[in-house]
RNA sequence: GGCGAGGUAGCUCAGGCGGUUAGAGCGCAGGAUUCAUAACCCUGAGGUCAUGGGUUCAAUUCCCAUCCUCGCUACCA
């Protein structure tokens, strides 16, 4: 798109089962942030668009181990969040909810207009139904073993132990969440968007933003040529909480919290504009943005396009600058695990220094590839480009100008070749940092801006006016002219990423907000305007509160020792349950990979009575040739099934240890194969 | 296993539609300086641009294979 008239930027709605950690604010909100304040400074049309996502399985399992409703829940996480937001001068134009009466009305208006516009196939399939609690469940809402590694209380999504993806069928004795009942498997319509037909107008779709960043064009393509075209996709769930499905056959059943949540995006926009928010999502001359961390890539450019395709009467997104992960201390940020540095927490650890951590993200924003936040480069980047380069430059040059002037700008005389190329380089900051920005390169428009106070402090360096001050001072005067305007540009341009600094700055130089084009210039204080003294922007950051920091972090006892977490005991069984087992000693006589896997080693076990094959998935922790011959025990009586499309008849026995290593279940002497073992 | 992204100085990253000595910041070493939060400024050391092949007069940049990291996905009797 070539010069939009405006813009209708998004950060993705933050879920509201927990508060926002730095890996949010820096792949997100505040690339989000700074590209939305460079517009505004470009006195472009922009809005802000964000809010609570507040919908979902996991705010209702969030609030039931808490033991508080859904809605207090998401009360207090929105509070938490909105207040961290604002803490870090994330300037959202309206900050929503789902919850919201205009967004259940919105978007049940919208499933209603895919519904009439025949959008939708009805389909019944089996769920899981709690005859007590009278509900359908969700996957989450299930229970029961890991079909993988037993752990008692895996989910019907995802076992909590070894993290495999699961389907709640795949679950060993089911149980309710809700009741702990068994749970039946009962029939229940819902309604699928089918997106096979789309596929064509999505894949063209995706292939006109080649400018798209190379991580998010390749997953999309990745997406769209994987799995045989595009699944249908169920756009409704049996729950209650979120929002009624609009229609008379439909008791108990709410829209998919990831079909509801971002046309949260459009209802906030109607919430601030009013009758005139269609033009912010139907005008062709508005160039739409989400800002999204990577896990959301396949949604923003696949699916909620494609819903907006269906609708037909919206503009499509123009980019989706995701970025990748951001890990900390090298590990992954895990909210569960608490390893994370939280933002409400931040705020209150380092008070008004906001724009410190605001730094330290841009500065190594994971914009191309995951990348780590350390505590220790945090201190860096404070210590030595803001307090030394930064902070240390402005510093020079107000204690310079109330020494010599009083604070008064002085005249400069004629400019030497040098003041001409610094005064130079200021016009053309704007336009230089602007350019990155533009690309959405805000690591590289960060560094260009502390550029120019590197540039400051070289000038400083080179023309020593503490020197000729007394031999020249119509030269000083110049020299100081010249460092005041670095310092006043430093004030203006640096509003998009530091902007509780670039205020306080100005409010030293007594400048208001310029417009970014109107930067375009060398002088920004005239001589005989009047400066404060000022005070230091930056303090040191000391090696006792990074260390605190640490500290902190790896105080947390589920963080320090998660393989304390053993699995429970199970539930006592008689001995008979125990004599169905048929277990005997065997040899490995032969083991070779399994094709297309990983996992799995396809074994021939010769176990005495017979040879028989046994796939097992222990490929990743012994090569093939290191266990033949090993000497293992066999469940031999367990029921064949194919894997891969070779037969297993039987498992080979294996102890495993919580963080997954593997060893075998052996005898301690050698013994016949086809011992019994009891 | 399939697909996607990435593998460039001690660290964090740029770059390259193939072409003289491959860049930045931090860190490190040396020097200079004192207006400044022992800060700034200058100089320097440090890289077989993951590995192995291929195309080419010429590859780190293009092609193929392999290895490693991350993500999605298949798979764990």
């Amino acid at each position: 798109m070539s010069a939009p008239k405006r813009y209708t930027v998004t950060a993705a709605l933050p879920y509201a089962n927990g508060p926002v950690h730095i890996g949010h604010l820096a792949g997100c909100y505040l690339p989000a942030d700074i590209y939305v304040r460079y517009l505004r400074q470009n006195e472009k049309d922009v809005k802000f668009i964000c809010g609570s996502d507040e919908h979902g399985v996991a705010i209702i399992m969030k609030a039931k181990a808490e033991g508080v409703s859904p809605q207090e829940i998401v009360d207090k996480y929105n509070g938490i969040m909105q207040q961290a937001f604002e803490g870090f001068g994330i300037s959202f134009d309206i900050y929503s909810r789902t919850s919201k009466e205009i967004h259940h009305k919105t978007a049940s208006d919208f499933f209603l207009k895919l519904y009439e516009k025949g959008a939708f196939t009805e389909k019944e399939t089996e769920q899981y139904y709690d005859p007590e609690a009278e509900q359908f469940l969700a996957d989450r809402y299930i229970e029961g073993e890991c079909p993988n590694c037993h752990f008692p209380d895996a989910y019907g999504d995802q076992c909590e132990n070894c993290g495999t993806s699961l389907s709640p069928t795949d679950l060993i004795n089911p149980r309710s969440r809700l009741s702990g009942a068994k749970p039946e498997r009962r029939k229940t319509k819902h309604w699928f968007l089918p997106l096979d037909h789309l596929s064509g107008r999505i894949k063209s779709f995706i292939q006109s933003h080649k400018d798209w960043k190379p991580n998010v064009y390749g997953q999309c393509m990745s997406w769209l040529d994987d799995s045989g075209g595009l699944q249908a996709r169920s756009m409704t769930r049996d729950l209650d909480w979120g929002i009624k499905v609009p229609l008379p056959d439909a008791e108990g059943k709410v829209l998919y919290v990831w079909f509801d949540a971002p046309i949260g995006y459009i209802s906030a926009t109607k919430e601030l504009m009013g009758d005139d928010w269609e033009t912010w999502w139907k005008d062709e001359d508005t160039a739409l943005i989400h800002f999204i961390g990577k896990d959301n890539i396949v949604f923003h450019c696949i699916i909620f396009p494609a819903m907006l395709m269906e609708h037909g009467e919206f503009i499509l997104p123009d980019q989706v600058p995701a970025n990748e992960f951001l890990n900390l201390e090298g590990k992954k940020i895990s909210t569960s695990r608490n390893w994370a540095v939280w933002l409400h927490e931040y705020l209150q650890d380092f008070p008004d220094q906001q724009d410190v951590l605001r730094y330290a993200l841009c500065a190594a924003a994971p914009e191309t590839k995951d990348n780590d936040f350390t505590w220790k480069d945090f201190q860096t980047r404070n210590n030595s480009e803001l307090v030394a380069i930064y902070g240390n430059f402005v510093n020079r040059v107000l204690v310079l100008m109330q020494k010599y002037y009083n604070g008064t700008v002085p005249q400069p005389a004629a400019f030497s070749e040098t003041d001409q190329e610094l005064l130079q380089l200021l016009a053309d900051a704007p336009a230089n940092i602007g350019q990155s920005l533009d690309q959405y390169r805000f690591r590289e428009a960060l560094s260009a801006y502390i550029q120019l106070a590197r540039s400051g402090n070289k000038y400083l360096a080179d023309e020593e006016p503490w020197k000729l001050v007394k031999t020249d001072p119509e030269r000083t005067q110049t020299i100081l002219y010249v460092a005041t305007q670095v310092c006043a540009a430093l004030a203006q341009l640096g509003e998009p990423f530091l902007p509780f600094t670039s205020a306080r700055l100005r409010s030293f130089l007594h400048l208001d907000l310029m417009s970014w084009e109107a930067c375009k210039r060398k002088e920004f204080i005239p001589a005989g305007s009047q400066l404060e003294k000022g005070e230091l922007l930056f303090q040191k950051i000391e090696d006792d509160k990074v260390q605190t920091q640490l500290d902190k972090l790896k105080r947390n006892p589920t963080q320090n020792n998660p393989s304390q977490k053993l699995i429970p005991l199970k539930e006592e069984i008689t001995f008979d349950d125990f004599t169905k087992l048929d277990i005997r000693t065997g040899t490995i006589l032969a083991a070779e990979p399994v094709p297309k896997t990983d996992k799995l080693l396809k074994l021939t076990v010769d176990i005495g009575v017979e040879t028989r094959t046994i796939v097992s998935g222990i490929a990743e922790h012994f090569k093939p040739e290191d266990i033949i011959g090993q000497q293992v025990s066999v469940l031999a009586n367990l029921a064949p099934k194919k894997l891969r499309g070779v037969e297993s008849k039987g498992m080979v026995l294996m102890a495993e240890n919580a963080e997954g290593k593997l060893v075998f279940a052996q005898p301690s002497d050698t013994m016949e194969n086809g011992s019994v073992v009891r």
